[in-house]
RNA sequence: GCGCGAGUGGUCUAGUGGUAUGACAAUUGCUUCCCAAGCAAUUUGCCCGGGUUCAAUUCCCGGCUUGCGCACCA
């Protein structure tokens, strides 16, 4: 039973709600919530309270009886929504009505996206001794695409059914004995449309004269094209990897799902060279061998099952094709996603034998649970030499070398990890996407280094002195974060903007940072607050931000709390 | 690309053959010593093109965008 209570104040009356409850023969009374100023105020946010309050019983009770399990869930609309509100993401040429399958990267976005790559960058490509990056062009001669294979796939034309009026994908020389891909009925040959999936762009201002190329559809062949002048100009000795991130192009029929599926997006992949005769891997340790994981394997899937089965790195080696430094890789991959917060909605897919394609000895999706189901968001290859042995074809340049240990030429074989990198950044934002109840708003609970602003500082009130020892904390700050000056509004409304940005602390100075030289800093998911030495807050800003201290030890706890 | 539905400020929405409602957000003051308080002011809109009409945001046609289903996804 709860009710409300006025407490007086220095001479200020408040009201408090208060609830009691039994135990044994004392009653004890608890002090819940605050009210407001007046009796009236008092009377209509309790009624609210426990219109909230009720609320949440009957999700509960829906819940007991199965009828809805989980939590109200973020559609993709409304998170494109909060995306747009916030500057994280805007549809591209809005202006004129929008272009399908194209997204801009606004303030917040574009700051997230940066720091999304640079941390994949550190983590795949300078913490690791045998990667080297690259960045290669985003159109390359036409050849590269024959050589990939992927020309090949532009003989195919759309062609509709005569019987049930449903298109199907053919190749174009075979167009005239085809027979529909559904019923087997004739096909309406006058309905044929090429298919470009590549998007096609002409070199040279005499259109008569220029060369057709193609914005790549991938960034791998670059890797395998400077294959060698790489491995020279490093030094490498095999196995050694080679990175990139960069914008890719794809003509996709139906761009859907916000950013998980547009025809302009970065994938982070490298394309690891091993001598084919080396199958150990020395780093495949112990910290590998554990990575756990939920796998759906191509057994399990060809009996039309899509049970999970919970495993590890270490059990699956030897089987699902699945080879040390294929291993190996498979670990790093679910490590990264573990470091920036994804792995429990990852569930690793093993290709069937009916999907592989000709080159590749086995494949495996990792993918996420997005809110419109789980989809592709990195894939890990073995490609064997399929790659660079096209290339040696199609160009007849020596793309082989002499291996140091064997004392062999050798076309290496290669393991590709490969990422989407818009895929993760939605995934990012999907899992942090949070509705705060009790603060009644979203908090975006990116993890602090990944943040887009890492911190923002702002003076309690305005007031001169307050205002220039706000500033100088905010320039000496931003010499190495990432940090937004605020003095708009309620301090309470500064702390939910920044909620909803996803910046993970706020710098608070009041009255007392004028004599004492020190500040408040606030926890974005607790909403806790320190106090912090002036001097020292770069030092724990950049602990905080590293995950190297706790928040609670940071500093002393305060509470600064009216309401 | 096919089929069906939808498009009103930044967001969510009311409504209409005579150019539009409300809320939130945003901006600027004032206020405010810690969690979207208050006061005042300000900015912003009928997806685009064509047709019918004296008059179209509204009706019709086409396009674009978007949702769902199918298909595609090297």
């Amino acid at each position: 039973m709860s009710f409300i209570v006025k407490k007086t104040i220095n001479g200020k009356d408040y009201f408090y709600l208060r609830t009691s409850k039994r135990d044994g023969n004392r009653v004890i009374a608890k002090t819940i919530a605050y009210l407001g100023k007046t009796i009236k105020e008092a009377e209509l946010k309790k009624s609210e309270m426990e219109k909230i309050k009720n609320r949440g019983k009957s999700k509960k009770i829906m819940a007991e009886t199965g009828e809805e399990k989980q939590e109200k869930k973020i559609t993709i609309d409304e998170l494109a929504s909060f995306c747009k509100r916030k500057g994280f993401v805007f549809p591209s040429s809005l202006i004129y009505g929008g272009l399908s399958g194209f997204w801009d990267f606004g303030p917040l976005g574009v700051e997230l996206f940066n720091n999304l790559k640079k941390e994949w960058w550190k983590f795949f490509v300078q913490e690791k001794e045998n990667m080297i990056g690259i960045e290669a062009s985003i159109i390359s001669h036409p050849r590269t695409w024959k050589a990939s294979g992927h020309i090949a796939n532009f003989s195919d034309v759309s062609v509709k059914c005569k019987k049930c009026k449903k298109f199907s994908k053919v190749d174009k020389h075979e167009l005239e004995s085809a027979r529909c891909g559904f019923c087997g009925g004739e096909l309406d040959k006058q309905s044929a449309k090429d298919l470009n999936l590549m998007l096609k762009t002409q070199l040279g201002p005499v259109e008569e004269d220029s060369l057709t190329s193609y914005l790549r559809p991938e960034t791998a062949q670059g890797m395998f094209m400077d294959f060698r002048l790489v491995q020279e100009t490093s030094r490498k000795q095999l196995p050694f990897g080679i990175a990139q991130i960069g914008k890719c192009f794809r003509n996709e029929i139906a761009p859907r799902d916000f950013l998980f599926r547009s025809r302009e997006f970065h994938i982070a992949e490298f394309e690891f060279f091993i001598n084919p005769e080396e199958k150990k891997c020395d780093l495949l340790d112990k910290t590998r061998l554990d990575v756990k994981l939920r796998l759906l394997d191509a057994e399990t899937q060809e009996k039309g099952s899509s049970e999970l089965k919970e495993t590890s790195i270490g059990k699956m080696l030897g089987e699902n094709n699945l080879e040390e430094w294929h291993a190996y890789w498979l670990a790093e991959q679910l490590m990264w996603f573990e470091k920036i917060g994804l792995e429990d909605r990852i569930k690793v897919r093993e290709h069937m034998k009916s999907e592989l394609s000709h080159y590749s000895s086995a494949t495996f999706d990792l993918d996420y649970e997005y809110p419109f189901g789980s989809k592709e968001i990195a894939g890990n290859a073995n490609r064997g030499n399929f790659d660079l042995s096209q290339h040696i074809k199609e160009s007849g340049e020596k793309l082989d070398l002499f291996d140091e240990k064997t004392k062999k030429r050798v076309i290496p074989r290669v393991i590709e990890p490969t990422f989407g990198v818009e895929r993760m950044f939605l995934a990012l934002l999907c899992k942090a996407y949070t509705y705060d109840e009790k603060r009644q708003n979203i908090v975006l609970k990116i993890p602090a280094f990944l943040a887009p602003v890492k911190a923002a500082v702002f003076p309690l009130i305005n007031d001169e002195k307050m205002e220039i020892l706000a500033r100088d904390i905010f320039n000496d700050l931003k010499k190495e974060f990432n940090v937004a000056y605020d003095c708009s509004g309620s301090v309470g409304r500064r702390y939910s903007r920044n909620d909803e940005s996803g910046t993970p602390f706020c710098i608070t100075i009041d009255e007392k940072s004028l004599r004492g030289r020190d500040v408040t800093v606030r926890d974005r998911d607790t909403t806790q607050q320190i106090r912090v030495k002036i001097s020292e807050i770069k030092e724990v800003l950049r602990k905080l931000i590293n995950s190297e201290i706790e928040f609670e030890k940071a500093g002393k706890i305060v509470e600064t709390r009216v309401k």
